[in-house]
DNA sequence: TTGAAAGCGTTACCAA
DNA sequence: TTGGTAACGCTTTCAA
């Protein structure tokens, strides 16, 4: 035994057949003890020497190889984008996936950011997923899905705030964040209603949706809406405090607490009294929110639980020639406290 | 052309073998196409043809065939689990990720929670990576390390706290974020400083840590150090400034800006001076922190710039030889406001 | 310039 | 109860 601890030799990456040599065994025996399979009995000596020869060589089977033989994979591939998902789509990620993996899928996420929309779907196929499940900051179109399906993924799901032609789609539709928040002010008796929208590139595709609720909403009402761009920076906050009174408005939706703490902050400063002169609702409910003089109030939002999704996902997969379905995942309620 | 628009006939999915047959080549030919082989030449016209062809079949190369083909895949494989990465590290990783993109390698995150630290190594090794990058959150033993290296990688580097004897490793050690944040509080006199432990799970492994480092600094100063566990609910902040004057501190490191914005409030209502009585320093340079009074002081985090990372990466699957080495990625600097 | 064929690690069918 | 063998899709060497 005259091993070096630290041999920087290429050991070749031992196989079933090395296992089978091992054991004084064919590889078919090795595979079926290794797989439990259950067509084939083997006698619990073969067995016994089998598992410790696999064990010795440190033998991990080989998923490619696996997969080619098998003609297609249990992978599910989540694409994933820069402007990372918040807490609540995290959860909703990492619930799904143990949920997917409880019915022997693997999981996988591969960063899409940068790519082309069009070669994304492209490099997704390489990999060979039996599905795929496209948040909506991933630009998934028609043709990408065709590439996904003739490439064998049998589940096509987009996750995000609307459909996309073709493909199983699990909505998150902001709208109704907006809805709420605005219907809120309403019902308190407000009608000249502002609305945040972000200035930075990463909620931007939040604000939109946000905002059409929020007009959705005030139409019911024939109340007035007004869209107030704001960066998240103290000195925009400031400017736009400034100018506020001449904007005649009675309740601010701030698009969601972050923003609300520092324009509710700023408004103060300005001498603008919360929530007498202004109510101010934000949406996340943070549990900083509670921090701040008014408290503030918010709109939570909650993501249906994962698992009957993991569920859907294992039935496209069975039976992949079902119709598109449409689910909507996200609720809302107001949190009352004393910003509005 | 009596094609239904949604047939749920199972189409075979087109392999290099259907494009050779359409462009009326062979395999070969087609191989040396589209990958671009250098060491042979091939006429235009044959080109032409070979891509015409797999593009009208949405031909789409296999991975798995290809690496099993090749011996050996570019695969980088990124464990990730559940508390999930703050954005520091998210856009840590997010760079890192197009740094390895950059450098052709395939970049896959693989949600390991709930695995058992014994066989998540060989779930990853079934893949043949040719490099994984483990977080400090996912356990990574000298065993985890050896199934990795006999099934192939070639690099295998830590990410969190300390190194794993065997690995390489960047270490982003929490200590010093103590270090420094105590430090600024014996740099303004104070001498008996209470250290915020969180109750929670997640934080959990960063309060250890970062005690130590807080530690470290009051022994120069021969300074107290009290550690304080608290929940992330207002009551539990309340039931500890209930009892503040008791503690006889002059100054309080409240693990982060979001446990600092908490205490500091509750304090606040216990009729408790910030700074006067108590300073109050957070960590994370949350823009939050800028909007209570009194601003917030705080340590800013910083993490190395991926790319040299990225770089390592390929230098250390190239030459897999090398003995381990050690990377220290953290930076901090303190956010004097008005707190502390 | 192109083609035939071998082989990567697995599994499943058919024989023994 | 076990073993031989073919096949999955791809690349590459060698030969034509």
């Amino acid at each position: 035994m005259s091993q070096l601890p630290n041999q920087p030799i290429e050991r070749p990456v031992p196989t079933s057949a090395d296992v089978a040599r091992l054991a004084g065994v064919s590889r078919a025996t090795v595979s079926y003890v290794l797989n439990n399979s259950a067509s084939v009995r083997i006698s619990e000596t073969t067995r016994r020497r089998v598992r410790e020869a696999a064990a010795e060589l440190g033998y991990v089977p080989h998923a490619a190889a696996r997969s080619l033989r098998a003609g297609h994979t249990r992978m599910v591939l989540l694409p994933t984008v820069d402007p990372p998902a918040g807490p609540l789509h995290q959860r909703f990620f990492s619930e799904l996936e143990a949920g997917l993996r409880r019915l022997d899928y693997t999981v996988v996420q591969y960063g899409s950011t940068g790519l082309d929309p069009q070669d994304a779907p492209r490099a997704w196929a390489e990999l060979r997923p039996v599905a795929v499940i496209a948040p909506g900051a991933v630009d998934l179109t028609p043709p990408g899905i065709a590439v996904l399906r003739r490439s064998g993924a049998r589940a096509v799901i987009t996750l995000g705030p609307r459909p996309v032609p073709g493909a199983h789609a699990l909505v998150m539709d902001q709208q109704v964040v907006g809805d709420c928040a605005v219907g809120h002010l309403l019902a308190g008796g407000r009608r000249r209603i502002g609305v945040v929208m972000p200035e930075e590139n990463g909620p931007d595709r939040l604000a939109g949706p946000r905002l059409t609720g929020a007009r959705r909403a005030a139409r019911r009402h024939t109340a007035r809406v007004e869209p107030l761009p704001l960066r998240y920076e103290e000195e925009s906050a400031a400017r736009l405090a400034a100018r506020w009174r001449s904007l005649d408005l009675d309740a601010v939706f701030a698009f969601d607490d972050a923003y609300a703490m520092l324009l509710m902050r700023a408004l103060q400063d300005a001498g603008i009294d919360v929530p007498g002169e202004t109510a101010v609702i934000g949406a996340d409910d943070l549990m900083l929110g509670r921090l701040l003089r008014p408290r503030l109030t918010t709109v939570r939002m909650e993501l249906a639980t994962p698992q009957p999704l993991a569920e859907l996902v294992d039935r496209l997969v069975k039976e992949p020639g079902a119709d598109p379905e449409r689910h909507d995942l996200l609720r809302v309620a107001v949190v009352r406290r004393e910003s509005a």
